[in-house]
DNA sequence: AACTATTTATAAGA
DNA sequence: TTCTTATAAATAGTT
């Protein structure tokens, strides 16, 4: 539709090779909107350049469009993205995996159950993110371990601690003597009655593995992928 | 272009509506290929029918049209999959977030810093992820928060019991009596010198911050966006 | 699905 | 770039 026929190859000279762009970029821009607009369709498009330079176009927005080309592809890959008026596509997938996160979040520190995630449900980023948490995950597991061995061990010094103590008492006992040190020996008991409150959350969280070895008494934590 | 000119308003008439779809998308179609070949552009377009049928175009292909697009936006959104053609292209802001954590992180379970990560770059659910990751971290806060302050009171009651233990070498001294004690004292050196090392793994995180208040010993932990 | 009268897009020139 | 215009191409309405 010219002064003369064209044959549909790339044009090599570049001056006429941008008029051309710039034309029909413009018709194709006015067709797309045209055929949104008659036939009432969803028409997205992205045209780059032979400079690199964007233009596009979307009957609504690009995002929802690309969303939903997405789902509709369904492929095993996800595009989401933050914005409002595509979370009502992404919403479904998403909050079912924070749900499997959130119901596996302890309310403490510990998760009480492993998180099972299926790769395929995460894109590249929150994997690299996952896979950090698990490492850290990792440490803790570690530190957890010695926490428990403490634990043992601070009952058994004030255990100890009750047995000097005693022992004191029967000491001066034996001696008929009555000190200021009987009715509170040392001036000491109110750490006595203080709380070594660790444990206490591990307990809370693993309960039932709590008389097992000390290896097993670690807690599961964090993420585990399948 | 045709018999009668045309106003550009939705096509009421069903079936009308449908003809013309077919007709024109197959006039776009055709129109954007020439573009692509003529102009050595990169073009892609998405149209979904009215009835939702999807209908696609691409130059090269729809994943790398649309991730280039989400580059070049650069809006706060990022548009990021696992398959392996757009790895390529997401690489790079990929890595750079990931490198960005792992910096970050400490070889312990202690990040040295906190790590700053601008909302935009991340995509909703690695949000989500770095949301729930970060009530993880703040629950660990409050834990090492309690751990320090045991840390203090066990202590306490180590150095009671070393004072407890010097009352009875004395009283015994007193006594004139060499009781077997003496050279052991309740059998419980071993207890003595074993290691209480919670506090050990936080003064190595932290060390220039052991002798503040007990509030401000608390390490910083995961992620903090800004 | 074709046809075709017309409108529309655009190639080439200014 | 923009405008002009001859001409090619697309398509609305019809069959």
């Amino acid at each position: 539709m010219g002064r003369g026929k064209i044959v549909i190859r790339k044009i090599e000279n570049s001056a006429s090779r941008q008029v051309t762009f710039s034309k029909r970029r413009k018709g194709l821009l006015k067709k797309a909107k045209e055929l949104a607009i008659l036939c009432d369709a969803e028409v997205g498009f992205i045209i780059f350049s032979s400079t690199g330079r964007l233009y596009d176009f979307a009957s609504s927005s690009m995002k929802s469009i690309i969303d939903r080309y997405s789902r509709t592809k369904e492929e095993n890959h996800q595009v989401l993205n933050a914005t409002s008026e595509v979370m009502a596509f992404s919403t479904s997938r998403c909050l079912h995996f924070t749900r499997l996160i959130e119901e596996s979040l302890c309310s403490g520190w510990v998760f009480h159950q492993p998180l099972l995630i299926c790769p395929s449900q995460l894109n590249h980023q929150s994997s690299s993110i996952i896979s950090l948490w698990q490492r850290e995950a990792e440490s803790l597991r570690e530190q957890l371990h010695n926490l428990q061995e403490n634990h043992r061990k601070v009952n058994l010094i004030r255990q100890e601690n009750m047995e000097l103590r005693k022992k004191i008492y029967a000491t001066n006992e034996l001696n008929g003597g009555t000190s200021k040190d009987t009715s509170n020996p040392y001036g000491l008991s109110v750490i006595e009655n203080s709380h070594v409150d660790v444990p206490i959350h591990l307990e809370l969280c693993q309960p039932q593995q709590q008389t097992d070895g000390p290896r097993a008494t670690t807690p599961k934590l964090g993420l585990q992928l399948r």
